[in-house]
DNA sequence: ACTCCAATGAAATCGAATTTCAAAGTATCA
DNA sequence: TGATACTTTGAAATTCGATTTCATTGGAGT
């Protein structure tokens, strides 16, 4: 079993939590999709193959999967929150296509570092951040 | 005439609308308030000294700052978009308390040129972006 | 199997964002 | 300056995603 999976489920065990079926089906569905859906792309998703299963339900496990640690809410420049699948340790940062949506990730161990002497500057503790270029990708700069 | 404003009216102009009484008072209290007050938070100090202009008016005149250049919208953790006065070519990013909600103002040139030069790597046209680093500010880290 | 809670699904609710619409205001032009 | 043609405004309605409620169902330990 994947470490995310295991990981999640040490955190319902130690909540008090229970292992579901359909816990145990968004858990897959999420793993094994693109990163980045919204909540209602994502349930549209699950639908398909799992019609039973209600919004309610898949709202509520992507919140648990934010809460556990295994994911994180994500907002672009539209109102929907976005999900995204956290590796242990890894960070990465957004380039938004303004045109087409496209999000492309991307990873800067410097501008990490220089966030980090700001951060230690000002004083601050810093727990998580949010780094977003917003602009037109290659495939839309010439439109 | 500071600049933001000529630069409003010009706009105003160049679009074929107006330039009304409420929008003088809307733009004069945005160019004195600080920063990021959400659309809720600026209307009800608007309604103070002009208890008959209406949210609508103050929302579609934020909309208006922003489409015209002199304003951007941000979003912090929490689900108001806020309005943040944009001068010339200045860019800064933000520290954002999660315990008091304190926001801090940064700027760091280096950042800024890192962020181009990943845009470069992926012939990504930055039109704008948002980076901020969310935990505690140095008054909260000991509560 | 029994019992205690947690979990689920459908529907209701919430809150901010956005739109509608009739009335009023602004700018242009004769 | 008065008429004309739009744009703007305020209040209320609507939209839309997020979140909660509640009656019912389902895990898990005993």
């Amino acid at each position: 079993m994947g470490e995310l999976k295991k990981n999640f489920k040490a955190y319902l065990a130690a909540q008090g939590l229970k292992t579901t079926q359909q816990r145990e089906v968004i858990l897959d569905a999420f793993l094994a999709s693109p990163s980045h859906l919204s909540t209602e792309e994502f349930y549209l998703k699950i639908r398909k193959k799992h019609p039973s299963i209600g919004y309610a339900t898949v709202y509520r496990t992507l919140k648990l999967f934010s809460e556990s640690g295994i994911a994180v809410e994500r907002n672009f420049g539209d109102k929907q929150t976005r999900y995204e699948v956290l590796s242990d340790e890894e960070h990465h940062d957004h380039l938004v296509c303004t045109s087409c949506s496209k999000i492309i990730e991307f990873e800067d161990p410097e501008i990490e570092r220089l966030q980090e002497n700001v951060a230690l500057r000002h004083g601050f503790k810093v727990l998580n951040h949010s780094l977003e270029l917003y602009g037109l990708c290659a495939d839309c700069t010439g439109k």
